[in-house]
DNA sequence: CTCAGTGCAAAAAGTTTGCATGGAA
DNA sequence: TTCCATGCAAACTTTTTGCACTGAG
């Protein structure tokens, strides 16, 4: 591929993506199926499941495959630019990767809000003490209707 | 059958099953399968996954077969009795049901500790105020390594 | 140029369902 | 005796893998 064209097609989905330069810098290809499951998961923005996003990317006439799709989630989750996220009945969700911190996700529309404070520390401490437990990591979501849905008047 | 089969067939596992009890009294028959699964479910004491109760089970040669396992833990997670847990990159695990509470789970060997008290309450206050959000539910878990594991001595 | 990454198709998990039979109440 | 529950097998969904080919670096 000559120089220009490696060019175009990268600025194809350069839409917004620092994300592709923080593949590069991690030392991952930067490729087709990986610009389009990052352009994916940005456009669908909360929270979303491997078939969502195939779905999402097969209306764009961008998708690269369920396999690839995978792998690349897979890979983006590895690179932390992806979190898994579990539901109370659904797992196998993926969202953007928001710093650290947790989520509000809304049980109608997936939207999530994040937050940064997680007020545990005084609770593993006293957990720790109360059961002997070296407790080295935890699972915090929080789950409701987000503001928009409220107002839809969808009854919950 | 005759009342001393039927006498026979349920001595056979009920084993302090106050479990069988509770069955009988929320309306559910009360099965050879479910009580196999009740047995499970008590002998494997930590979390576990359908495959691994399925396989003690077969040990046991008391395996109902995957069908009726998964139709038995449906219906007991309904009653009540089995809790569906999350693990950080595992999902569908089951406990035995502790009365309301969250856990510590054991990332070495799966063992929990239960607890009831919850400090959330004054976080999904802030929250609800701070996100908009109106917070009906949230997941909470705590992993890290039993007392045992820690003296069992392998690195973490 | 080279090797990591892709895309297809096929396989492997994991879970659910239809239907005739069996057993709890 | 009645109907709920079972057990088998087959279907389905979701995820992984093998392998020849392609394109990013």
């Amino acid at each position: 591929m000559s120089r220009l064209l490696r060019r175009r097609a990268i600025e194809l989905s350069d839409s917004g993506h620092a994300l592709a330069k923080r593949m590069a810098a991690l030392g991952y290809r930067v490729t087709q199926p990986r610009l389009a499951v990052l352009d994916a998961a940005t456009a669908l923005s909360a929270s979303f499941t491997a078939a969502e996003l195939e779905h999402w990317l097969v209306t764009q006439q961008r998708s690269p495959g369920t396999a690839s799709i995978f792998r690349t989630l897979k890979l983006l989750v590895e690179a932390g630019m992806l979190e898994r996220i579990h539901g109370v009945d659904e797992c196998h969700r993926y969202t953007l990767s928001a710093g650290h911190g947790h989520r509000v996700v809304c049980l109608e529309c997936g939207a999530l809000a994040n937050f940064e404070q997680c007020a545990l520390d005084g609770l593993v401490a006293s957990l720790e003490q109360a059961t002997g437990y070296r407790i080295s990591q935890h699972l915090l979501e929080f789950f409701g209707r987000c503001p928009a849905c409220q107002r839809g008047g969808v009854a919950a």
